[in-house]
DNA sequence: GACCAGGTCCTTG
DNA sequence: CAAGGACATGGT
């Protein structure tokens, strides 16, 4: 990571706080956020909500349900997120690392960052963004998550790092205040969905960033 | 109808 | 390692 990266990145953090504010970001508890981090891989946030309050309608909203359930039945609460076969598959992979590893997500809490990604890392269907999600929205802690609409505004910006460099060139940059690294991913995504498309990045002008 | 969505895994070159 | 395909429904 170059210092011109060090410093764009500053900015940007610096420029969407001053722009957004404090946003509301994934509320819910610890047991949505860990399923909502999967059932949103690829998929809109809206039709994530919907999957949410299907799987709450029928108590599969824990860890603990999801674990004892049938795949059946989440794959019929799921459909509306889309591969819902894949995803029900994956939420009872991660049901099981939670029970079998941990026996419940408040034993959870008291272990240490590192040790709580390698294992969720371990856990087919759990890459880093969806680790970093349930490590940062669903645990509060400093592990800062890395998506799509991020790696679109860094390269809008200039920045040439490799997307594996982006979340250490992030926490070095970002204060150890955990409520900064959940802000500073919802403005991410905020920014990015209004202002930088797939395609093309309308307006970096907001960010100052061109060049 | 084409194209995309807050990824991840697996297979090839 | 990089690139391409599979997984699937829902919205524009």
């Amino acid at each position: 990571m170059s210092v011109s990266s060090s410093v764009k990145v500053q900015q940007i953090v610096r420029s969407l706080a001053a722009h957004y504010g404090e946003i509301a970001w994934w509320p819910g508890n610890t047991d949505v956020v860990m399923i909502g981090a999967i059932l949103t891989q690829q998929t809109r946030w809206e039709n994530v909500e919907r999957g949410l309050l299907e799987l709450q309608g029928r108590g599969l909203n824990t860890m603990h349900s999801i674990y004892s359930a049938k795949k059946q039945d989440i794959e019929d609460a799921i459909r509306c997120t889309g591969f819902y076969r894949i995803k029900a598959q994956r939420l009872q992979a991660l049901a099981a690392h939670v029970m079998e590893s941990y026996g419940s997500v408040e034993k959870m809490r008291q272990i240490p960052t590192v040790i709580l990604r390698t294992g969720l890392l371990s856990v087919k269907g759990i890459g880093e963004e969806t680790a970093d999600s349930i490590l940062c929205f669903g645990f509060l802690r400093t592990s800062f998550v890395i998506d799509a609409y991020t790696e679109r505004i860094v390269r809008c910006a200039g920045i040439k790092d490799k997307r594996k460099e982006l979340k250490p060139l992030f926490e070095s940059i970002l204060p150890s205040d955990q409520k900064v690294y959940c802000q500073t991913h919802a403005h991410m995504v905020e920014y990015a969905k209004e202002y930088c498309g797939k395609k093309r990045c309308s307006k970096c002008i907001l960010l100052n960033l061109n060049g």
